[in-house]
DNA sequence: TTCCAGGAGAGAG
DNA sequence: CTCTCTCATGGA
């Protein structure tokens, strides 16, 4: 297990961290918060932010918030997923000799608990969108709506309260570039300010309840949905099947156009309760691979288990 | 200029 | 139930 140290109350050392990537876990797309300057991150996690450095097992977190030592480790711990045994879910999912290209090219990248409401927020923007349009209106919303923080020349903004979105109004949303999404990001702030969906309840459900409920958004659909249950809500069963997923799978697995539903139903059944991290390896890997589609034989090769 | 991006909703069949 | 078209936007 990990070990702790702090030495003010802004700074955290995290020691002994084992099977962990900082560069692979906030780099691969499940996030839209991160900058990377020289060699730490910085980013905006609720309400403060955080510079994150690793130097091989140790972690150096600092804050622009002071907090005591043990909220602000368990915290980091769980937001990072620092408590899950990967070795275990990736032994679990490297079931072809393909994955396990993946597998080994980005060991440590693990799966955040990411903030819900900035999560379901972040995920609707996303929606035909690409990575750096998504992380331009997610930045333009904290700049315009949000508060400012500031950590050693850092200059960033806290994400937007359902609150503060649902007063904006539609017309202030669009202008930070949301497009036809702005009213289905008021209609979300809205839902949730008016206790028509209430996220604490949303955290207790169990996954096939919490995507349901979700969808009753507008703007939220299976995909949308299933990012949400698998980026903030820790549902490694969720699948989210974007253009890229469906590609994989369609020449490495399937070998013929299909569905997000037959898709679904191969995928859950070949990779089995962990498919929501295979679905992160293989994502990022199609992402940083040019010729990821040059090896369709070696998942055919199916290996143990 | 057209195409595409971590898609969803409305409408048709 | 499944298929198709449309929806803003900006970068390639």
């Amino acid at each position: 297990m990990n070990t702790t140290k702090i030495t003010n109350r802004h700074q955290l050392y995290i020691q002994d961290v084992s099977d962990f990537n900082l560069k692979w876990t906030l780099e691969s797309g499940q996030s839209f918060r991160w900058n990377r300057m020289e060699d730490a991150y910085y980013g905006v996690v609720e309400g403060q932010i955080l510079k994150i450095h690793q130097n091989h097992v140790t972690l150096t977190i600092e804050s622009s918030k002071e907090q005591d030592e043990s909220s602000f480790t368990s915290h980091l711990i769980h937001y990072l997923d620092l408590e899950r045994e990967l070795a275990t879910i990736l032994s679990a999912v490297n079931v072809d000799a393909y994955i396990e290209r993946a597998i080994n090219k980005f060991w440590g990248m693990r799966l955040l608990n990411q903030e819900l409401w900035e999560t379901i927020a972040s995920f609707i923007i996303s929606q035909n969108n690409n990575m750096a349009r998504i992380r331009g209106i997610i930045r333009k919303l904290a700049e315009r709506f949000g508060e400012k923080l500031t950590l050693d020349g850092y200059v960033d903004y806290t994400f937007p309260t359902p609150q503060i979105l649902a007063d904006a109004g539609i017309d202030e949303i669009f202008l930070c570039g949301t497009g036809y999404r702005a009213k289905y990001l008021w209609n979300a702030a809205n839902n949730i300010v008016n206790g028509e969906l209430v996220l604490d309840v949303l955290k207790q459900m169990k996954y096939e309840d919490a995507k349901q409920e979700l969808m009753q958004l507008e703007g939220v659909g299976e995909k949308v949905a299933d990012c949400i249950c698998l980026f903030s809500l820790g549902h490694l069963t969720a699948l989210p099947v974007d253009v890229w997923i469906k590609r994989i799978f369609e020449r490495i697995y399937l070998q013929k156009r299909a569905s997000s539903r037959e898709i679904q139903e191969f995928a859950k059944n070949y990779f089995g309760q962990y498919v929501g991290y295979a679905q992160q390896y293989l994502f990022h890997y199609a992402q940083n691979q040019p010729n990821w589609a040059d090896d369709e034989h070696l998942a055919l090769s199916k290996k143990k288990k």
